[in-house]
DNA sequence: TAGATTGTTAATCGATTAACAATC
DNA sequence: TAGATTGTTAATCGATTAACAATC
């Protein structure tokens, strides 16, 4: 079960798709599947699915498929789900009160450890069972708690300098919620931008070109 | 100005992000930019900043770069930006509430028309200045209105046979951020699936991997 | 054993980068 | 004109698909 030395961006970015369709299927009771099958489910082939799965060492097995159970903790474990990381949100405005709730960060391996608002008529109040604490105390929590992840739900213009506060106190990762674009503005840290606006513009070109 | 036939799929998810960019450089007052300036910032390199513009006619000027407002409203044009589209909200939970106040429709040429929850005790109230109809009300309000996108924030059990219902009313697009999976469900049926998850998923695996 | 299906190599395809003549 | 920068072709690189021997 030797690992590449470094799986592609392109096999990577297919992977939380993967784990997420194997994991409904073993919900469905489903031990085992052949790539063939899976491909005809998730719309892909059964040869990418075999280069894909074969990335992190070969456990499929000659004649009878892949064991469901075992793709599902490999894939978990290679994206990481089975730490354990500590995660703040900046911003607990719609947006951020959605996330909050919505998300199970259980299932990722995460806890929400601390919420954070610079609005002062919101400190106090709870969301997902957490107090949300002014921003003047978040310093202070990160030395304490020492969460690795920041989630930005916060407005475009103070994104950039929350950021870098951010990560002087230790911050690892972000999840980016701002508008403002963090991509490559810092070394050793790890950025997700979620563009919703961007998922939305697709959306609009798909119906624009629909039946093309 | 000559339109390539069919842009490629990997050119059409860089234009929200070209889009974007150029927004906000129009903002600070730029007019002009060259395709190495503008792949500094983007990091991007300039020859594939040429290459794509090019796929939708070149309107660059040798010697002095592109436009930035003939840019944005042409990569506005082909995302069906300058579109009016009316658009349905299913489900007023914490997520659907968000994406009602968040989301700034009109930006995109959509507007939120109505929202709908089959939770009684919701109905009547307001969200984003409008008002939560029941979802018994809502095969007449799409025949009266005909939006052309529902936007699904309901669970993952009632999200098949509730875009079933809705395709057969005649929304002719999807923006899901249900968790059942509706890719490829659906012919001419525009469907932008949003799993946050799956960004989730993605941070974790950069940081389980950073200073890789 | 025979059938099924993998792991893996080779072939194809498409996307990105480099180079440079054309042009403002 | 000379300098800058495009549009576009050619070269490279990487990702996907096809094929098939290995193997359960």
């Amino acid at each position: 079960m030797a690992k590449k030395e470094d799986i592609s961006a392109s096999v990577i970015k297919r992977l939380p798709r993967y784990y997420r369709f194997i994991g409904e299927l073993i919900k469905q009771g489903k031990t085992r599947i052949s790539s063939a099958d899976l491909a005809a489910q998730m719309s892909l082939t059964a040869s990418q699915i075999r280069q894909d799965l074969n990335c992190f060492g070969g456990f499929g097995q000659p004649g009878c498929g892949y064991s469901l159970p075992e793709l599902h903790s490999e894939i978990g474990r290679i994206l990481g789900l089975d730490g354990h990381r500590g995660a703040v949100l900046i911003g607990a405005g719609n947006l951020g009160r959605a996330i909050a709730i919505h998300m199970d960060f259980e299932k990722f391996g995460m806890e929400l450890k601390g919420i954070f608002d610079c609005d002062e008529n919101k400190t106090g109040l709870t969301v997902a069972g957490i107090r949300i604490l002014p921003m003047t105390d978040i310093e202070k929590f990160i030395v304490r708690e020492h969460p690795e992840i920041a989630i930005l739900c916060i407005p475009k213009e103070s994104a950039e300098k929350c950021a870098d506060m951010l990560v002087s106190c230790g911050i690892k990762a972000f999840w980016n919620f701002s508008h403002y674009d963090l991509t490559a503005r810092y070394k050793d840290i790890a950025v997700e931008n979620v563009h919703l606006g961007d998922s939305l513009m697709l959306l609009s070109y798909g119906i624009a070109n629909s039946g093309k």
